[in-house]
DNA sequence: GCCAACGTTGGC
DNA sequence: GCCAACGTTGGC
């Protein structure tokens, strides 16, 4: 059982688009980044939890608790000529690209990056280190633990 | 819109 | 393999 915070931009995916959306489920499309599709695709199981972090938005921050909800699968974006994540490189039978599904299992206050930059615990976030990018990164025990406690 | 930090590309 | 140039991320 592992732990994970994955940024969505909520212009893009938001929690409220994933709560509404089939089984509360959504399919993580669009992820270009080798070290996040290293994840995803090495490390990720069915039911590790999932920090969803709205980015690139007015208040960015931790908005709700997931689960990881499939093993890694290509992400078809990168076969469509017509999306923003279309890549040339990939094809049907060497994809490049892969995603898993992530399933809401509740909303929660936001709990903002400002406020977590604050907290003394989790201060050895991977989120919280300078320069830090990547859309998905890991979050020890501890951190996870911590961060529900903020949530409940 | 700015810009720091990081990742990728491609010539050599 | 090096590294300069360029592109992207994402907070502010």
């Amino acid at each position: 059982m592992r732990y994970w915070l994955m940024k969505s931009e909520p212009s893009e995916v938001s929690i409220d688009d994933a709560w509404s959306a089939p089984k509360r489920t959504v399919a993580w499309t669009g992820v270009r980044n080798y070290q996040a599709r290293n994840f995803m695709r090495d490390t990720m199981q069915v039911g590790d939890g999932v920090l969803f972090y709205h980015s690139s938005c007015a208040e960015p921050g931790i908005v709700g608790l997931a689960e990881v909800a499939s093993t890694a699968y290509p992400d078809h974006t990168q076969f469509e000529p017509d999306s923003h994540y279309y890549d040339p490189k990939a094809t049907q039978e060497t994809p490049r690209w892969m995603m898993v599904d992530v399933r809401i299992k509740k909303k929660t206050r936001l709990l903002s990056l400002a406020e977590m930059r604050t907290m003394p615990e989790l201060s050895g976030m991977v989120l919280l280190q300078r320069g830090s990018r990547l859309s998905i990164t890991p979050v020890t025990a501890d951190e996870w633990n911590f961060i529900c406690k903020q949530l409940a």
